[in-house]
DNA sequence: CTATTTGGTTATCAAATGATAATAAAATGA
DNA sequence: TCATTTTATTATCATTTGATAACCAAATAG
């Protein structure tokens, strides 16, 4: 097999990916945050304690962007700052109980639904399903 | 293995594909085209020929919404309609031959990058690679 | 001790995107 | 035949997002 095939396969199985992950998450976030602010929401979810440039790194959104909209979800009380010691500068990030628990419902609605596709799945087919994910992950979707 | 420990996994999972993606198709795109015209571009390549209520639920765009970004890629002459006889109400597109080389040029460089990623890579393993995908691929991100 | 770098904020602007209403022509169904 | 549905367009508006400049304070490097 060779890279040009797998290439293919690749751009298919990614395409397919997308396209499932958007079924599984639509309309589990409120109406009044943005999708962006969704998606920092669910990096600090996911991540925290973060900082701001953590933030602004791994979404591909740029400093000030990410203060703005920071700051409106602070303005919502879903998520707060506090100091951190060593530096005065950095400010980490947390959900608030009521960021915590608006995440904590969208993901169970993500898994609810996730638990629905998988439902007619054998034990050892979830087995080779969850050795598929590690190699995948190890070899093709690593970071950096 | 139950569920839930599986779907810490694919949450994982789906997050690195995502940022991964992003890594690869990072720059390929002309700058005077934005994202959503890009994603659509993408779709014709694929799929062609298309209609626009393909496009508009493929990529979730509305009608009106994709109606006006296709004619843009017109005027750019990246994409051409043309009437289908069957259906006189239906338009089917493609790339025109400025639009193709200008995705077989993105896809290139993206598949360039690909083939970065995979080069350590011992054809045993690629092999098992494609398994991978195949086997999640039909089992947990399959469509509809 | 100064210069520079790092981490973050505020303000502002332009462009991209999303949403909705109103329209029209062709196709389909009763 | 008449009503309805499908496919698409145009116009318009509000919101979201991205980009940039100017700024500040703390930390670090020389």
């Amino acid at each position: 097999m060779d890279t040009a095939a797998l290439f293919q396969q690749f751009v298919a199985f990614t395409t397919a990916v997308h396209e499932v992950t958007h079924e599984l998450t639509k309309d589990v976030k409120p109406d009044d945050i943005t999708p962006v602010q969704y998606g920092i929401l669910e990096y600090i979810a996911v991540s925290q304690p973060v900082t701001l440039s953590q933030i602004s790194d791994c979404k591909h959104i740029s400093m000030p962007n990410t203060s703005r909209e920071l700051k409106k979800l602070t303005e919502k009380q879903l998520c707060e700052k506090f100091e951190v010691a060593e530096d005065r500068r950095k400010q980490l990030i947390r959900l608030t109980p009521a960021g915590q628990s608006m995440m904590d419902n969208a993901f169970q609605q993500i898994g609810e639904r996730f638990k629905e596709r998988m439902k007619d799945i054998s034990p050892e087919e979830l087995a080779s399903i969850e050795e598929a994910l590690i190699l995948l992950q190890s070899k093709v979707f690593y970071e950096q």
